[in-house]
DNA sequence: GACCGTAATGTTATAATATTACATATCATA
DNA sequence: TATGATATGTAATATTATAACATTACGGTC
């Protein structure tokens, strides 16, 4: 299997599709509850098609939350780098997708001769839903 | 206690210790270990004691790697807002103190209607050692 | 098709990280 | 000295993630 194909494996696509069923990110152990019947039955299978996801670029996690969102973005640089805005409130999740974060982090890190490769970064306050109903 | 004021408890203390003087960002656990000899005994202790400390700014958390570092910048925004430069080889984190990150951010949160709060980036790639060294 | 190497799977056990629950103690201050 | 808020001690447990090992599936190539 190539890395950019969407040759999913079994367990794979299982996942994925949970992932992609969901309107808010998952926990490992979400997921796993959730498709015991279709013949996951480990946590280690749903971690391991996880990792596979992640590296392909389909799946990102929110570290913060230990939780896991499929990726809307067709062909984003989103393999390394991800961005989020995370609801304080409803626990709401929606990636930011703006490719000149990546170049302004690469300057920022180049500043102290850091040589940048990838980047995380989580945005926590109020999605626009929660903001009107206060 | 108020918030602000430099007070910590004992346990807060014995925490803050340790963390100012590794050269590296601990684990709860590893922290724990550390100072059984100090009275305290269960990780709930730790624990409350790293919380106290992020709250009012002195400890960071690093979200992707599960471990806290003491905060070197004294008066800086960090209570709510963090960024950290982290070597993927040789797990060095240093702290990025620039604050046109936080109205960066808060601009670009605006623009998808999303209220600021705070943030966390984690930058990966080589620190200025690890570079030299390839 | 037979062979080989890589990747994925299945399974059990366990490690690592973090919190609940509840009883008690400390401390500022009214 | 009574009160309320904060911190502590302790045991148990929940949550998140990986180690170890045996086996199977799959793609390329000879």
């Amino acid at each position: 299997m190539t890395l950019e194909s969407s040759n999913l494996t079994k367990n794979q696509q299982t996942v994925l599709n949970i992932l992609e069923k969901s309107t808010e990110p998952l926990k490992a152990y979400a997921i796993l509850f959730d498709i015991q019947k279709k013949g996951i039955k480990s946590p280690l299978q749903v971690y391991r098609a996880l990792d596979k996801l992640i590296e392909i670029g389909k799946v990102h996690k929110i570290e913060s939350r230990n939780s896991y969102i499929a990726c809307k973005h067709e062909g984003c640089n989103a393999k390394t780098s991800t961005a989020f805005l995370i609801c304080e409130k409803c626990d709401n999740v929606t990636e930011l997708k703006r490719n000149n974060l990546l170049s302004y982090f690469s300057k920022q890190a180049e500043k102290d001769n850091f040589q940048y490769r990838k980047h995380n970064l989580e945005i926590y306050g109020l999605c626009n839903n929660c903001k009107l109903k206060n």
